[in-house]
DNA sequence: CGCCTAGAAGCAATGAAATTGCGTTAAGGA
DNA sequence: TCCTTAACGCAATTTCATTGCTTCTAGGCG
């Protein structure tokens, strides 16, 4: 009835797992991303490489994982009275956060060291689940509130690719344009 | 900045660049992306390693300078004698080629090796000329058409936020739906 | 409560790749 | 044609990635 634990909770294997990661944010934040190696990574956590090849495979796949925690929102989102306005404060400070160099440091590499999309996959769920919240909070006051995949189709998704593809001027206004735009015809 | 454009434009400079360019299609094509190295790519180029590492200093940059070849469009879209019957066909082959696991796999690399984003900006801009292409002979026809960044915004950039985050089902109907509500309020 | 098992970490050797100093070649301009 | 200098080749060195084998320990069982 327990579980076989494919890897181990607690103990040792926890704590060398959250001793890593440690390093590699420490060693990032003093370093930078370009100077980091397994090797490096290893002997700041007090562990030898093997140990995190075996873990991880590759350094890639280490920052990938370090990544996704980063770009885990820390907080549900506000409410401020009204979908235009939550929806608008969400996507300004989802801007903010990612277009940020730091912001786009994360994403690409949690989008690199991702074999199977899964770590993609994840920071795409966290925004679903944010704006989940946002518009079951609208559903309950009584607004009309467009579907999820409208709003990552309308907001998200030209955010993220703007991000990705165009660096240059990016600020809150876009972000509200957007918005705007999503809820204007949300009744097909 | 990629060091492509300030390089001596003819003779043994040119010759080493397409051979080695040349050299990573042939390598990705045999082996498979995971597998190559730049000792690898030099040897089959017939260059010494320390050339490939002097001119684009790893592999990654490298990899995106060709992926970035990969991503540029072979022919004009095709007219089809309507707006939104072009930009259907080209949505559909877009979505096509892009969600392809090869065609992932350029967008990746091209986005990865990339410090200053040029390469990224360099295939927005394939497809915004691509589009520029659709709308203008839509002007010349009399038919109203939207802004090239709207297109971007609504079209472009929904197909490429779910391939890169969200793998999963994409199909022609999704493209269609894109194109269908980007020209649907577009008549101002 | 102590044994058993298997998964996880350590150690160490090996092979390969990244990096760099220095000499040589040839592109582009005077 | 000559001259300057960027670009290339060669080779040595350092570092990293990888893996077989050993040791340790978490979690389950008698």
């Amino acid at each position: 009835m327990s579980p076989k634990p494919m890897v181990r909770p607690g103990g040792r294997s926890a704590r060398v797992q959250e001793s890593v990661h440690a390093a590699v944010r420490e060693l990032q934040a003093e370093l930078g991303r370009e100077a980091l190696t397994v090797p490096l990574v290893a002997a700041r956590a007090g562990v030898t490489p093997s140990t995190v090849y075996r873990r991880w495979g590759d350094l890639q796949e280490l920052l990938s994982d370090v990544a996704v925690e980063h770009l885990r929102p820390e907080e549900p989102p506000a409410d401020l009275g009204s979908l235009r306005a939550d929806l608008e404060a969400w996507a300004e400070q989802f801007l903010d956060e990612m277009a940020s160099p730091p912001g786009r440091a994360y994403i690409r590499d949690a989008l690199l060291g991702d074999p199977d999309g899964s770590n993609a996959g994840q920071c795409s769920a966290y925004a679903a689940d944010q704006i989940d919240v946002v518009l079951a909070r609208a559903a309950e006051r009584g607004e009309s509130a467009p579907d999820v995949e409208r709003v990552i189709d309308r907001v998200v998704a030209p955010m993220m690719y703007r991000i990705l593809f165009r660096p240059g001027e990016l600020d809150a206004a876009y972000a509200r344009a957007l918005v705007e735009h999503a809820l204007s015809l949300s009744k097909p």
